[in-house]
This record gives structure tokens, sequence and C-alpha cells, in this order.
DNA sequence: GGTCATAAGGTGTATATGCACTTATAATAC
DNA sequence: GTATTATAAGTGCATATACACCTTATGACC
């Protein structure tokens, strides 16, 4: 084909109102929202949740193995982890390397994590319904393509 | 040929692996990376663009009018002005009724947005070309939509 | 006109996010 | 075997985000 042209304006793609990142920056907080409230009786919030099923889901690893799993600056998750090591839902421990900070799941965060599941789900479910499975399966995979776009390079 | 990426099923929606909230988190840090990486040079980041570029297109508003226009917390919109309060970029003036605080931009926030703009447009022209403007197109729908399930019940 | 509900906004607290800089440990060079 | 470099992590600072609670100004009601 032939459109490997410079980047035109197919649809107002170059007005500040069309910003991709501020586009999905207000969706993230709109969606935040959601799962946050459908998460409140487990008293925890959905990056607290990310971070439990992620291990639960990779095991343990390396502080900065699991922020480069997560797309996340190693700095903010040193900060993300502080709430759920003060609750004791994961644990830290130094590798044979001692530089290494091992983050693992502890038995109560495995519990914390059984026991947010189901409200994670409901909140899922009913976005995902909303959408209508094939739209919001495209959507994902719109997601993971921006994030490799930016990585690239 | 078409059951190895995103799981389409409702089965794989509920895997929190495919939390729509964690990767649209994710999708934001990334993409929120490249875009304030773009801006570094006008001295200002992607979120504070965002606001000038708002003011820029819907002229001055009442604080809580622009919150809701932003899909945002009245009270993160206070804190995220301040930063634009002090490099003279927006102004804050009471209204008649004094409640109400009304936020413009100001001549040097004008001069600010259009230094941004370019750099702007260099990030979005990247982003948008590497998705193609039709993949492009349909995500921002998607974010809407998203936003809209969020707001409805 | 006084009482009271409502609407606009701010503050306290907590978490989320990332850059610049620093510290500690390991690996490599010589 | 020490000097250098590379790697893993932490801290200081600034901004982003939102809930709970508080203050103040309007407007409605009698």
């Amino acid at each position: 084909m032939t459109e490997n042209k410079p980047p035109m304006d197919p649809r107002g793609a170059l007005d500040p109102a069309s910003c991709t990142c501020a586009n999905l920056r207000k969706a993230a907080r709109a969606v935040t929202q959601a799962y946050d409230d459908a998460l409140r009786p487990s008293g925890m919030k959905s990056t607290q949740f990310t971070l439990l099923a992620a291990l639960a889901k990779l095991g343990d690893m390396p502080l900065t193995k699991l922020a480069e799993v997560l797309v996340m600056d190693r700095t903010t998750l040193t900060r993300n982890l502080k709430p759920l090591l003060g609750k004791g839902w994961v644990g830290a421990t130094r590798d044979a390397d001692q530089r290494v900070r091992r983050i693992a799941l502890t038995g109560a965060g495995r519990q914390a994590h059984d026991t947010a599941l189901p409200l994670w789900r409901s909140a899922q479910s009913r976005l995902v319904g909303r959408l209508g499975p094939e739209r919001w399966s495209g959507f994902l995979g719109d997601l993971s393509e921006a994030i490799a776009a930016t990585q690239e390079r």
C-alpha cells in the first residue's frame, strides 16, 4: 500500500483536543475511580490490587524486574509498595546479591488478593459488558500497541 | 491464528492480567512519559499542556466546570492549577457570584501554549503514525466509550 | 429578615508518579 | 589486589490524584 506519508490530520489528530495522552489520562482517571469504588470494601485501591495480582501470577522477583513488567518507574514502585508492606501483604528480602531486593506476596497478601478478586471481577465484567467483548478485546490490544510504540526507538 | 494475543472470551476478560484499569494506567504511564519527554524544552508537563489547551479552546470558565470537562476531581484541578498560577500562565478571578472562581488563560499562558504546540504535535504525530490513523481513531473512540461507561448508571 | 439547604471552593491526608542525585554492592580492568 | 565501572536501590523534590471534612456565599422559605 502507499500510505507511508508523513502523518497528516486524518480526524483532527493534530488538534490538542484529540491529544492521545490527555484522553488516555482522562480515561485512566474515570476507570480507576470505578474500580476503586468496587474495590473499596477490600480496603485496597486498584493500583494495589494490580501489584498483588502481578505477584500472584508471576511469583516473587527483584524490584527492578517487577517495575519493568509493570512499565513503571523503579522509584514509583518503591513507594507504591510501602502501603502493601505496611499491611503485611508483601515482603521484601535481600538476595544473595545484596543489592537485589526481592519482592514476594505473603500469605496475608494472597488472602487479601482472593478477597478482592470477586470485587474486581464485578467492576471488570461491568466495563467489558458495556463495551462488548469484541470491542473490549480490541481496546486492550490498542493499549498494548500504544505502550509498544513508546518503548521502541 | 487469532487466539494468542488478548483474550477475546469473557473468560479471559476475568483474568486480572487483562484488567482494563491496570492496562489503561500502564499505557497512561508510558504515553505520558513520551509526551513529557517531547514537551521538556517548553518547561511544562503533559498535564499542564492539557489544561492550557482546554482553556485556549473553551475559554475561561469556573473551576468546577473545568473539572467536569476534564473528568477530573475538583480538588485535583485546584492543585494542578497551582504550578500554572505560579508561572503566571493562568489567572483566577472571583465572579459576580463570589463563590465562583473563574479560571482564565493569560497572555503568557497563551504564549507558553503556542511554544509547546509544535513539541506536542511531534509527540502526537509520532504516536498516531505508529498506530496508523485508522487504528488510532478507533482507539480514541474506545477511550471515550470507556469514560462514558463509567459515567452512567 | 432569620433559618436553612445548597452550591462553590479550599485543606488535610494519603497514595501515585517520575526525574535528579546519592549510596551500596558487585563485576571488571589493570 | 586495588581502581574503575556497572548495577540495584533509596531519597529529595515536585507534581498528579481523590476522598473526607470544613468554610463561605447564595437562594429559598416562612
